[in-house]
DNA sequence: GAAAGTTATTACCTATGGGTAAGTTACCGA
DNA sequence: TCGGTAACTTACCCATAGGTAATAACTTTC
């Protein structure tokens, strides 16, 4: 039973290694599947070893190129946080506010449905440190702006701040649904199309409108 | 040094036991305590030890009273759920919709805002297993229905089911809004307040308003 | 073909967290 | 007053997860 081992062979017989892959596509494959399993689980109940499996290579790599968990989840954020800023300042070019949010809409929706693990990375509440929080949050921000600053054109006279929480309303609303339109299959892309479209339309409709009026009535309340 | 010790000595010298409290009270503030910090850290994140040490009490108690993590875990979304739907049922008394509806989004607002930990526990996405998910899911679907059914009873023309997008787009904007709020302090609650009516207003008017032109729209083009 | 660098693995360390067994007080009712 | 039980603790088990050292194998370079 005892083989005439060499010392050296319990440690020379390991499992034939993996394929060899560069480190720059290699890193673009872990991130890749770390946006999924992050995304699919959150940040607390994903595993570095799960994540190293889905990618077909072993912990230790993940270390190697990326230090740590929180590093790894950092890179996946930023990720997910430039593509998705680069994607929307591309609908930039429309010069037309009113034109501009509802391809931004259609586009928003696409994206949530499409990018479902990049969404989830930025949008989900309340994972990791104090670190990746703050930077969740900036690429946030640089998305409700985008969306306050549209906003904004549509009705010059009202101050910009009043904008954020209609644009922020449009996000919460647009991720409300379609969080709950890809876990059912009543109804159609179609129908949720047209729902979300409308509701653009109303919220920015009415955030034109409140321009006058709220200054007037807090006057008027005010004498 | 070494103490004459009575072998009983170092078994009977425990730290003084905290104050007995009769298991009904001590399991209410262990439901608060859990609330809290579930609602902050999340089901993974969040601790047992932690939550017991808030408590003022050692783990085993929590084991005692609750059996699993889970299943305080469980506990605390009944007690939110349940609170959360009794609220609102007391809104039903109201026969106009429209009132309804407004009275409703205030009072929505102001909820969240207080009990913020009730809501995370209830809205905060993907956080445990999938007996939870369903626990959850049930208490998230009576409340968008309460919405559905109020907006419904605005536009008896349309199909109930198609009141569920408005429904979610309110809850997500609602949502979304307030965690803004909360975060920040250069808004008043007024104003807020006022942004979040005007929102609702336009949203439940996109809803009738969207009756017929919906199902024209779609008959005319498919002729 | 050997040195040097890159890609990968095995085998471990340590901390933490869920969960439990067994024992210890305090209180309450007969 | 004296048990019995309800409230509570200590001290542990075990699995898993983050993280690391040491080493192997493949590739390139000279």
């Amino acid at each position: 039973m005892p083989q005439p081992s060499s010392d050296k062979r319990s440690k020379s017989r390991r499992s034939a290694p993996r394929e060899r892959v560069a480190r720059a596509d290699r890193e673009q494959q872990m991130l890749e599947q770390a946006a999924r399993i992050f995304g699919e689980q959150g940040y607390n109940a994903a595993s570095m070893t799960r994540i190293a499996e889905a990618v077909g290579v072993t912990k230790p790599m993940l270390y190697a190129y990326f230090g740590s968990k929180e590093g790894l989840y950092l890179a996946v954020v930023d990720r997910a946080g430039t593509h998705m800023i680069a994607s929307m300042e591309s609908l930039l070019v429309e010069p037309d506010p009113a034109q501009r949010l509802r391809l931004g809409a259609q586009y928003l929706l696409g994206y949530i449905a499409r990018h479902r693990d990049s969404w989830a990375v930025l949008f989900a509440e309340g994972v990791a440190g104090a670190t990746v929080a703050a930077r969740v949050r900036r690429y946030r921000e640089r998305i409700v702006d985008m969306i306050a600053m549209t906003l904004a054109g549509l009705a010059p006279g009202r101050r910009e701040i009043e904008a954020r929480p209609y644009a922020l309303a449009l996000i919460g609303a647009g991720e409300a649904i379609t969080n709950w339109w890809v876990n059912q299959n009543e109804v159609s892309l179609n129908a949720m199309s047209t729902s979300v479209s409308d509701i653009v339309e109303a919220v920015s409709k009415a955030y034109v409108a409140g321009a006058a009026p709220v200054a007037e009535r807090r006057t008027r309340r005010a004498r």
